[in-house]
DNA sequence: GTTAGGTATAAATAATTATCTATAGGTGGT
DNA sequence: ACCACCTATAGATAATTATTTATACCTAAC
């Protein structure tokens, strides 16, 4: 049997022949001539080098070899029929992947959109991928992710990106610091106190230092820590002081107090990313369009900034 | 998905680009080049209309899509696989079907050689058609079955027939009947009993009256039954006399008496007949290789006539 | 930054396939 | 014996597919 010389036609023309035991009826159904039909079967026996049907009293009779292979026929084309159904199905966003690579930082507010949007399609995987800026920049340089969470976005030659949260940041102490008693600081009053930061390249740290470089201001003493969680909870034991997302600080957390720096303002925004040059799959379509609808509803709303409506998701 | 512009050399070459990762490798072991093979890809993604693999970092990374088209490709020429051991076994003899129609005499005899054949190819099925002349004829015109046993062959325009078993015929009547005592009878002697016999056109009735003709002979009374069975117990509770092929009766039977009858041997042989106008199956043609080998040693030898090597088993 | 190995695209062609019309030849029923 | 309906075959053509060479482009590695 040489499945080279059998097509999918041929095995559809030959089920309607099974089916209707007629050469003449099938060639109707399937809007073809008789002798085509005649010809398609007398093929399809060729590559099967075995006949498959017999005339008996006007009628096609099927072989042995004839109805075992309709069996696989119907086996085979059940198998196409189920992928169809799971082409459908991640065509519609059911079914599928959406890589997601974040900084840090954001894996404070990406769940809170992740969690409900994955109870609502549970057969879409979600892997994450989270690292410090430098790594996800990597990733997206080798467009090895559907979407990527940045709050400084990259260059755009080859993407688009969306705000969708705001990322205002704040000024933590101990709460046993000189200034948690403060009611007001200005930003110079800071300086003179051990800083702890995220590693270079940050998009906090970066936003900080270039506030500080037009301003003229210098740390005097800094440490680098690796996330924000152990920034967190070196302030709280009174290790130093830092500035961080505001997101990543709990509302009713006391082991730390939030400065108010009257002349300073650092905010950025929580971006989303995609390549341009890379297919978007339809998990990745559907993951957005989900957070462009429900970003109010599951994230803080006083942050929300929705523009998820720029992205071209074709 | 459109299957018609899918074709399975399309699907194996996709099956090794997935298997490899690599097209020009697939190029490489398909013996094709490297273009034919992107080509191919290309096409079928446009024939699924979804991206099947990506190119990532020098490799051909699968896409969950393709990832499922590729298992079912497996399971689709792991259908074909099967069917392919299928008609192997058919090849083989081991699996297939084999009609046999008979006249009803030779009920006795072929079982003798059905069984242990049965017995070595218990996968191939053997539906019998058992009925009298005419109702054999009528199936041998038409074709329904692979091999056709008789004892006077039809008209061999599109059939070929070969001899394997001598058929002779007796005469029995009753044992309490007047001729039973007597060591030796001639024809003539009978004529005045009344004889039963099979249905007109019934081969033993035919040869017996075409021997009574030919020696101007007449019988004074005769009653006609439906089937050998129906006369030997006839015959046995005194109804009348009969004359039956030897193979009907039972060596041990003393229910009648066999007549020496000096002057006349009738007799006639038993033949395997097979139209040459339709496709010998491979059972069929299996069946009558085993008969050919086996005929002495499961039937009584000193009847066979073993010229089954004259038919033309293509 | 040059190279090697990999993929994509274009253009051309050989090979195969699908399909038709016309025609011939069976077979069953009236 | 004829008619209606079926299948098979031949010849022709349009459409599609497989495959090649040449070329361009990308990326990882040296």
């Amino acid at each position: 049997m040489d499945l080279r010389h059998i097509s999918f036609r041929l095995l559809e023309v030959f089920m309607s022949v099974v089916k209707t035991g007629s050469i003449s009826e099938t060639a109707r159904r399937l809007h073809l001539t008789q002798p085509t039909v005649s010809l398609q079967i007398k093929r399809l026996q060729e590559a099967v080098a075995e006949p498959l049907m017999v005339m008996q009293h006007q009628k096609m009779h099927v072989t042995e070899a004839g109805l075992e292979l309709y069996k696989t026929c119907q086996q085979v084309f059940g198998h196409f029929e189920d992928y169809q159904d799971f082409l459908s199905e991640l065509n519609g966003g059911e079914r599928g992947r959406c890589k997601i690579a974040m900084v840090n930082t954001a894996q404070y507010i990406l769940p809170k959109l992740l969690g409900p949007y994955s109870n609502l399609h549970p057969h879409v995987e979600l892997p994450l991928e989270i690292g410090n800026r430098a790594e996800v920049l990597n990733r997206f340089e080798r467009g090895e992710d559907d979407i990527y969470v940045f709050s400084h976005p990259p260059s755009l030659e080859h993407a688009q990106a969306a705000r969708f949260l705001h990322n205002p940041l704040e000024f933590i102490v101990p709460v046993n610091h000189p200034l948690a008693q403060v009611e007001s600081v200005k930003l110079s009053d800071l300086m003179q106190y051990r800083f702890l930061l995220r590693e270079n390249g940050s998009a906090t740290r970066m936003l900080f230092e270039s506030e500080l470089q037009s301003r003229g201001l210098v740390l005097s003493d800094s440490v680098q820590m690796a996330s924000n969680e152990a920034i967190r909870v070196a302030v709280s034991s009174g290790m130093g002081i830092a500035v961080l997302s505001r997101h990543v600080l709990a509302k009713d957390d006391a082991s730390f107090k939030v400065l108010t720096v009257t002349d300073t303002h650092l905010a950025s925004h929580w971006y989303f990313v995609m390549r341009t040059d890379r297919h978007i799959s339809h998990a990745a379509r559907n993951f957005l369009k989900f957070a462009q609808q429900h970003l109010e509803q599951y994230l803080d709303s006083q942050w929300v900034r929705n523009e998820l409506d720029n992205l071209q998701l074709n």
